[in-house]
DNA sequence: TGCAACCGATTGCAAAATGCAATCAGTATT
DNA sequence: AATACTGATTGCATTTTGCAATCGGTTGCA
């Protein structure tokens, strides 16, 4: 269940973290899409992940440190979901991967305004995400908080897209 | 053997790319290794990738349009596989990652040096980097040629630290 | 009090991917 | 002529993945 240390080179080790495909899809949805719940990622995944792989994965991630659990006080079954440091800091990371895929691979436009805004927003938009993520999952305190928040501000362009994209489909409205 | 498209977003596709165990260990090796030919990359991998593995692989990443192949004129049998612009602007992602490694995992000295040198050495770095690489894969001239090669800086660094822990292991020398 | 909907998972099973060892035919070296 | 090296391929056992059904417990509502 823990990484193999097929060697120490920082590459492999950080592969051997979420060098699959499964891992990074459910952090991106922790970090840009807000989940925090089991069945809130179940069914919001746009991938489809399946319940058993889910929960393989966010047991994986506990181990390896990028993800705590807590009970949600409203609900005595259910089970709040944080990132931790580690995983926060994975936002340039997912950031230059958006970059690329957006340049190399046929993505979708609603999808990819948040690659795109956060790539043109370069290092200080992503230290006021991180900061933003230190916030809701670690109960940091917000020291630099000026303006718009970036979860907020990202939301915000992809339903832009989303509902000009509609009215593209449906011109009469 | 091609991706899936289980969504049109960046960072999926990019995973669905090299999301897996290996494909980015062999460009690793590609890239910092300097490897261009199938046994090369076979026993020079020390993580031990197996033939069959890196047979599909090197399938897989030029039908993705990250590699070429052609016939070395030194030997009718030996293939030399290049990088393609796409795979060459992937840099800025494994130092990320590598930087990342470096701070979360147990990495070793001797496999970390490069990361180090990579990540202090920030975008400028890369972008000589990079254009080393275009022109060692590509044919492209080398337009901003000054010092010593980001490639010999990192082998040299490399081998510096091999050494010294030779010399730690046997001081009598 | 009943009961449907929801909670985070778990189980069984088929399919696919992986890892390993042996092997291949053609080419170069000696 | 013998040997080693080239980029692979094959067969096979093991592991991982993906899907569907299901689990026991909790919650909200009638």
């Amino acid at each position: 269940m823990s990484i193999d240390r097929r060697s120490g080179c920082p590459i492999n080790l950080s592969l051997e973290v979420f060098g699959d495909r499964w891992s990074l899809i459910i952090l991106r949805d922790m970090i840009f899409g807000g989940r925090r719940h089991f069945r809130e990622m179940l069914n919001g995944s746009i991938e489809g992940i399946a319940s058993n792989i889910l929960a393989d994965r966010l047991k994986r991630l506990m181990e390896l440190g990028m993800l705590t659990k807590a009970d949600d006080p409203s609900h005595k079954q259910k089970a709040i979901y944080s990132l931790t440091e580690m995983a926060i800091t994975l936002v340039p990371i997912l950031a230059h991967l958006g970059a690329w895929g957006r340049v190399w691979l046929p993505v979708s436009d609603e999808l990819s305004i948040r690659a795109e805004l956060l790539e043109k927003g370069g290092q200080p938009m992503w230290d006021k995400f991180m900061d933003e993520l230190r916030h809701e999952h670690l109960g940091m305190p917000l020291d630099t908080m000026s303006g718009p928040s970036v979860h907020a501000t990202l939301q915000a362009a992809y339903e832009a897209v989303v509902a000009s994209k509609a009215l593209a489909a449906s011109p009469a409205a």
